[in-house]
DNA sequence: CGCATCTCAGAATTACTGACATGG
DNA sequence: CCCATGTCAGTAGTTCTGAGATGC
């Protein structure tokens, strides 16, 4: 964290949106728009993608939780995955039919579905991690590698921050 | 440096989403979905907020576009809002019904109409701004003014590239 | 009994497409 | 004739809620 020196007059300088406390209205790009239409495009692009090879952005990240945190109950998988538990189950339906999970009922307790990926799961995950990575260069192309770690950092702060309990 | 070399702990080690070319898939936290996690919580955050006063994301846009470039018709409105011309109709219709926008014919072309914004309207846009910048400080509490700066300057960075029609 | 898990069914919102009538 | 404009209807996709069945 080299703090920022004092900022020489930039082209980027029409950036300012928060100098201070009135905020004239005709700086109305707030952040929620902002980040909201990057948003809208890196989830378009990502989606479609993702579509040319027949999978969904919800493959990508349940086997990637799978991946990280190894077998899990559904309960938990929707839980890293950000995925509702009601929508998971067709996700899984999907995964299993394709061979890249197994589900298979967890003896100790037998509500349980334990979900297991598959090595052709985590060959999967590495196709749309490929995929994903391939539309990351393009979304961030006219950023510097530096500037990309630089907005990835920030945006992880924001996302703990929001993650946080405490309201 | 196509060996990953033994990497140090660094607390904001967990943001090289792109070191190299096998990216391990243990990084599986991309771009896209690190925006997409951000503009969802915001998104939600900005919504609640704008429901609590009776208000829609839309009615920001629209407004701030009527203001920032003056009187116009529904296509241009709906090309700087962002808004499709087919759900721009509804969100004119709101407003004309609380008197924040004037809708009249255009003696100059009878196809079109054009948009005034009133001054209720205006008072409405500062109500809005206001709640929006309330948001914005709360999602971005972590950051410092500088660091709020940056990652505003490199979404729009990436916002005009993704923009510009050049594919 | 209360609670957790999985499943299904459906509501609510949003982004987007298509068609149509009118007028330039 | 082609194109632009405003309007309406409807599709697709995502997010989220609720309820039921089973088991702890």
């Amino acid at each position: 964290m080299p703090t920022p020196p004092p900022r020489r007059p930039d082209p980027d300088d029409d950036l300012r949106f928060d100098h201070g406390d009135q905020t004239p209205e005709r700086l109305k790009a707030q952040l929620s728009r902002l980040v909201g239409m990057t948003a809208a495009q890196t989830q378009r692009i990502s989606a479609d993608a993702l579509r040319a090879i027949g999978a969904h952005k919800d493959h990508f990240v349940v086997l990637a939780a799978l991946e990280e945190f190894g077998p899990a109950s559904q309960a938990a998988v929707a839980g890293r995955a950000r995925v509702y538990k009601s929508d998971l189950v067709a996700v899984l339906n999907t995964l299993s039919d394709d061979g890249l999970i197994s589900r298979a009922p967890d003896p100790a307790d037998k509500r349980r579905n334990t979900i297991t990926i598959t090595p052709a799961g985590r060959a999967r995950l590495a196709e749309l991690d490929a995929v994903l990575a391939e539309v990351n260069n393009h979304i961030t192309a006219p950023l510097t590698p530096a500037e990309r770690a630089q907005l990835f950092a920030l945006l992880n702060r924001i996302n703990t921050h929001l993650a946080t309990p405490a309201e």
